[in-house]
DNA sequence: ATAAAGTGACTTTTT
DNA sequence: GTCACTTTAT
């Protein structure tokens, strides 16, 4: 194959390696997309190996299917019949061919976390719970974390009491999901696992027929997907591992980077291939990333080198408040793209939480500069989104609880919720899903259970049925698109989005998008269409092409490389996250977030913090992130104090070389008892005053806003008295 | 049954 | 400050 040539030793190592187990350890940049294309066309070129006894897992859809297109230009002809996807898109797919032997029919609903929240709801209610006590999301973390570790609610550990609760929840949460005719994302994995472990037969139909397994990305795969790896490669035992124990960023959703070490064990003889060399980053960065990974513990430190240039040091500034924090990253983008030194996608912007992309997105907006927000949730989550899909899922699977009941009185019918409660109840008796119990009462006098409800219920259950049973009749002839339209029309969607406001215009706006997504489904049909739904992850919404800068989380940014890179909010309590405080492990973790996302960078890295912060609608002062302590301080370039310096001296005077200028002793201007006036708070009282770092802090309440901590400055005070 | 008004949790990260 | 859920008024 010609495209060896552009390989480095290592990488030509791992692609040309004799069949058998190889786990391959791969730094950010070190090529490692390249090295599993180029792997897997090597197998099916050189091993002469048919693409459908090959397997190639990938953490994102968009992962996969780039995957695919490199592998076919590379062979020059199409890859039929590969396996190539992500776990769970892949797990989905094989459980609807093997459905006889799952507590489902083969067209089960995925879902998704929204629903999964749901129905531990629905079942905390039924059983008279406290909900307070028991917080729907909590107890189904507990569960999906079960779920992720191999326990069924009978081998769900109970060492305390709220465990025994737990248990007896996941046991009718498990149930509600059956009748439903549903999977959770965690079902995907688990029932999969259980398959191959329980079923000889089955373990060994796919065990011979994946005669290669490729895993990207492999330090976040959990105890469920190193399972069924562990199963799928038992016969042929030719399976291709690539990570990097430093970028494993979900230990919360139950990934276990000592799976690497099981790996090791399991497959003792594997061989191990180590790729450092990078080809992304200038050495600064290099250097900045291993100084800040570098303080974690229970690692195999690793060398990042490059042959590129030193390039800039890293940029450090601090901002009074977060707006200000989003109008300096817009800025400095705008100049660099006025100056032409860089274009618009250069540049990512990223952040801990979904949370403080609202900032940056209104600061894009008002400057009128385009960007991209990477993040499913952003569309899937819209509601009137997840009632069309409700729709659809209903009538792709009637068994549908969760759908039904969302939609049962979305747009408003006469069906509330005591009726629906009378609906779900009465089918529970029956022993048949809601779902039956409607198409059932659609048969009008005809049928036997009209008489449970009064008239009023009867006649709008009666009439909800007929429009499902009609929409059944066709889902199996017409193309997702136009039964969309069908519901629409029926159920007069418009006029209810439609209240005359922007709102209600953008909904429908949405509405139509989604429209748009389900027509490219002609041929594959619903099933697809639901199941690409429940499974699109946040980077597959990146649209590719569009000149502008990326907004994105840390977790997003996985995988992905930008020439320059900003890392907003780096202020204890965010980055790290104050819910990592109390756990060493988890603050790790925190670490390695910040060091995922040093590494995105090729060229340049700009790290920032706002001195007040908004929380919960008022604003508190913040602290800089502990982080920065890490940074050498040859490699930083701290933007506030340059600033200021220029400030003082009126004249641009850039940094010479490492040796800092003297540091100028600041008088304090401000003492405790001092009554001052500032622009936006108003009046408030000097508590306090130190200098630091050529400035004074000031410690004031306000009479408006309390206790705040203010540069002397930056704050434009006024003394009164 | 439904719309309007009020209450309280909530922010990690996502397939 | 926002969202989802609950209570209240129609």
């Amino acid at each position: 194959m010609e495209l060896l040539e552009k390989l480095n030793p290592q990488q030509k190592q791992a692609v040309t390696t004799d069949p058998g187990p190889v786990l391959v350890l791969a730094g950010p940049g070190s090529g490692k997309t390249r090295v599993l294309t180029q792997r897997v066309a090597y197998v099916i070129d050189r091993f002469d190996v048919h693409p459908y006894h090959l397997m190639a897992v990938t953490f994102t859809n968009k992962a996969a299917r780039e995957m695919g297109e490199r592998v076919a230009k590379l062979l020059g002809r199409q890859t039929r019949g590969l396996t190539l996807g992500t776990f769970h898109a892949t797990c989905a797919r094989i459980l609807r061919v093997e459905a006889e032997h799952l507590p489902v029919d083969s067209n089960y609903v995925i879902f998704d976390a929204d629903d999964q929240v749901k129905v531990v709801k629905q079942v905390i209610k039924d059983h008279n719970l406290d909900d307070k006590r028991y917080r729907p999301r909590s107890v189904h973390a507990s569960i999906s974390a079960a779920k992720n570790e191999l326990y069924l609610p009978e081998d769900f550990p109970i060492d305390t009491y709220r465990a025994e609760v737990v248990a007896r929840i996941y046991e009718d949460y498990q149930k509600t999901l059956l009748t439903s005719n549903a999977m959770d994302f965690d079902d995907l994995l688990l029932w999969m696992a259980i398959l191959l472990e329980d079923y000889p037969s089955i373990r060994e139909k796919y065990a011979r027929r994946f005669e290669h397994i490729l895993v990207d990305e492999f330090q976040d795969t959990n105890i469920a997907q190193y399972t069924l790896l562990k199963h799928l490669a038992s016969y042929h035992r030719n399976i291709f591992v690539v990570g990097d124990a430093d970028q494993s960023i979900y230990r919360w959703r139950g990934a276990d980077y000592r799976n690497v070490m099981r790996f090791k064990k399991d497959f003792s003889e594997a061989e191990v291939i180590l790729l450092e060399q990078n080809y992304r980053s200038t050495q600064t960065i290099l250097d900045v990333a291993m100084a800040v990974i570098d303080q974690n513990t229970h690692r195999t430190p690793k060398r990042l080198f490059t042959e590129r240039e030193a390039g800039p040091k890293v940029h450090v500034k601090e901002l009074f408040d977060e707006r200000e924090q989003a109008q300096y990253v817009v800025d400095t983008i705008a100049r660099q793209v006025a100056s032409k030194k860089a274009k618009p996608g250069d540049f990512a912007v990223m952040y801990r939480i979904n949370a403080q992309s609202r900032l940056l997105e209104e600061a894009f907006l008002s400057a009128n500069l385009p960007y991209k927000l990477v993040g499913a949730q952003r569309f899937y989550g819209r509601r009137e989104v997840k009632d069309i899909i409700a729709y659809l899922r209903l009538i792709f699977n009637p068994h549908d609880e969760i759908s039904l009941s969302r939609v049962i009185g979305t747009p408003p019918r006469g069906i509330g919720t005591k009726t629906y409660a009378q609906l779900r109840t009465h089918a529970q008796k029956l022993n048949i899903s809601s779902g039956d119990l409607l198409a059932d009462l659609a048969k009008g006098k005809e049928s036997e259970h009209l008489s449970q409800f009064s008239t009023r219920a009867a006649k709008a259950l009666s009439r909800f049925g007929r429009l499902l049973v009609k929409w059944l009749e066709d889902k199996d002839t017409l193309p997702p698109v136009e039964i969309m339209d069908q519901i629409l029309e029926d159920v007069g969607y418009q006029d209810y989005l439609d209240d005359g406001s922007e709102e209600g215009r953008e909904r429908w706006e949405n509405v139509m998008e989604l429209r748009r997504l389900a027509s490219e489904y002609q041929t594959v049909g619903l099933q697809q269409f639901l199941e690409d739904v429940a499974l699109v992850s946040d980077q597959d919404t990146l649209e590719e092409g569009a000149d502008a800068p990326t907004l994105l989380t840390l977790h997003a940014a996985k995988g992905l490389e930008f020439s320059q890179v900003f890392i907003v909010g780096l202020n204890d309590g965010v980055l790290p996250h104050q819910r990592s405080f109390e756990d060493p492990e988890g603050m790790e973790e925190e670490r390695r977030l910040f060091y995922v996302g040093i590494t995105r960078a090729k060229d340049r890295v700009y790290l920032s913090h706002a001195l007040n912060r908004y929380v919960y609608g008022h604003t508190e002062p913040g602290q800089p992130s502990r982080y920065y302590a890490d940074i050498p301080a040859d490699l930083r370039d701290d933007g506030r104090l340059a600033r200021q310096q220029r400030r003082k001296s009126q004249v641009f005077r850039p940094w010479k070389k490492a040796s800092p200028p003297p540091a100028k002793k600041v008088e304090a201007q401000y003492k405790a008892g001092m009554k001052i006036q500032h622009p936006k708070w108003d009046k408030g009282l000097v508590i306090g005053s130190k200098i630091q770092d050529d400035d004074e802090i000031l410690d004031i309440v306000f009479d408006t806003v309390g206790l705040k901590k203010v540069i002397a400055s930056l704050a434009n005070l006024e003394v009164i008295e």
